[in-house]
Order: structure tokens, then C-alpha cells, then sequence
DNA sequence: TATTGTTATACTCTATAACTATA
DNA sequence: TATAGTTATAGAGTATAACAATA
């Protein structure tokens, strides 16, 4: 079975395989991180207003991929734990403006840090070509699954 | 940036950056998966259970990376649902044994076939290279983040 | 009328703590 | 006493449906 590498099929089949056993062990060292522990929404949500400063309530569910109701629940803990500031746009009401505080940039940067320690250490064991092509695989992964395919 | 590719804090960036991604994907896909949604862990505790028939629960919980009361639950959730079995052990009656029913056989079979075709279709874009790239990579995390480390 | 967001409701996921049954 | 599981409880994640406010 070595020998399919290249097709689809062993491509689906080592996603399905594969990313859930990455994907828990990446939640639970999120989770971890301390009293501010982070679920993985949360982690990824603050990244994006980092990233977006002002950004809409939809626009931060559409890209984190929450509807919007649960977006705005999962973002309503995050003004509560103070870590998101919410405000109506000056110009249309309707929207919200979302920005990080102070506490929720330094909360955010010292959650990536530890998680991407715990990280690190797991690959030291790893070649530089064994990580060359992790590191090329997931960033063609990014490219295959970034696209709004719905 | 695009040239420290081999280092292990690039790893530990695309893995926190591009996981939670696909996972997302993943999980969307095996709920929609007609009346009988399945969610992650379900579906991979139908598989772990098929694959090795007769299991305990805390074989089961190990494996998958659950504590015992939450594989209790979600099992007993699949019992409800009629895609598992559970008795109780015949030599150490503190034991459960866990197997799928013939429903919960043919439920994993269909949710499997469903999600990996729709992988499938993602990949099929890429050149035969790309994707021997991604399997390589997947199979490398999968060694990386299998071992017990805690 | 269309868009942006919130509230109500309901399940699942998940953990910790406390318990029961068996060995 | 140690091991295998369950039950109780609680918070987060998530969806759909119904609603409110603004454009």
C-alpha cells in the first residue's frame, strides 16, 4: 500500500487518519496554558482580530467557519473573560468593531508561545528533510483547504 | 521567510496554523452526513472499535485520548443508537466488551466513503507530487504525534 | 426588504469529583 | 487495595429557529 502515495484516495485517507490525533493533542496543550486556558475557537478567534484589527463579527465567523450565532456567543465569552473589546461601528450600526485588549494580545501571544514549545520539541527528533516535507505538505494542505469550496 | 523550512519552529507554526483548518473540514463533512451524523470522535470510536473487536473502554479511551467518563458517555451514546454493543466480560466481570452492530458497521462504512470522497475531490487539483508530498507529511506527524509522550 | 447581530433552545464534548462493582 | 466503569455536575462548542435593530 506504500506505493499509492500520490493519489487522492491516500491523501483522503491520511487526513481522516491523521489530523484528529494532531488536532487533540494540540486542544489539549491550548488547554493547558494556565489559568487563561483557550478552547482552539477561541485561540484561533483572538488570532484573527490580532490580525484584522476592527474586524465584523461576520467576518471573524466566516473565516474562523462558525455560524454566526455560535460566533457570537463564543466572542460574547470572550469580552467577558476581557480579552476582546465590542463596539457598534461609528458609520453602520449594525456591525460590531471587535478589537483585542491588552490582556487579550499578551494572553494570545503567551498561549501561541507555550503551545508552539510543547510543539517544537516534539519535531527536534525529526531530519531537516523529514520536517522540510511537513512543512511543505502543510502548507499545501493550507492551499487545498483554504478555498471557499463550501 | 520561506527558507527555514527544515526548522522546528516552522513545524510547530503550520501545525498550530493549518490543522485546526482541515479539521474543521473534516468535521463539517462527517456531520452532514445524511440522518446519521457522526461526530468526530464518534466516528473514530466506531473505528477503533471495528478494528479491534471486543475492546474495553478504556482501551477505547486510551486510544482515542478521552478520559474514562467521557468515553462512557460517548459510547453509551452509541449504544443508544444502536451502533455498539457493550456486554460485560465474561472472565473479569469489571470489563465491558465493545463491538459494532451491523448498523454501526454499515453506518462507519457509508460516513468513511462519504467524507473520503469529498477529500478526494479537494485533491484532485494538485499534481501527483504535490499530493505524494502531503502523504509523506501526514505520515510523518502521525509517527510524531502517536508516541505517548503525555 | 436585506443585512447584522442576539437570544432561545437543544445536543454533543469534555473534564473533575464522587461513586459502585469486581478483583 | 487497585482497577474498570458509571453518574453527577458543569462549562464550552455548535447548530437551527426566531427575533431585534439598522440600513
Amino acid at each position: 500500500m506504500q506505493r499509492l502515495q500520490g493519489a487522492p484516495e491516500e491523501c483522503a485517507h491520511e487526513v481522516l487518519d491523521v489530523v484528529p490525533v494532531v488536532m487533540r493533542v494540540v486542544r489539549n496543550k491550548l488547554r493547558e496554558h494556565g489559568a487563561q486556558l483557550l478552547s482552539v475557537p477561541q485561540f484561533r478567534t483572538l488570532s484573527f482580530i490580532s490580525r484584522n484589527n476592527g474586524a465584523s463579527l461576520s467576518e471573524v465567523a466566516n473565516h474562523i467557519g462558525l455560524t454566526l450565532p455560535s460566533m457570537s456567543t463564543l466572542v460574547d465569552g470572550l469580552v467577558t473573560r476581557n480579552f476582546v473589546i465590542r463596539r457598534t461601528h461609528e458609520d453602520d450600526r449594525r456591525r460590531m468593531d471587535l478589537t483585542l485588549t491588552e490582556h487579550g494580545e499578551a494572553t494570545l501571544r503567551s498561549a501561541r508561545k507555550e503551545t508552539q514549545e510543547y510543539l517544537k520539541q516534539r519535531f527536534t527528533g525529526l531530519s531537516e528533510s523529514e520536517r522540510g516535507t511537513v512543512v511543505k505538505g502543510l502548507r499545501i494542505l493550507r492551499q487545498v483547504f483554504s478555498e471557499r469550496t463550501a
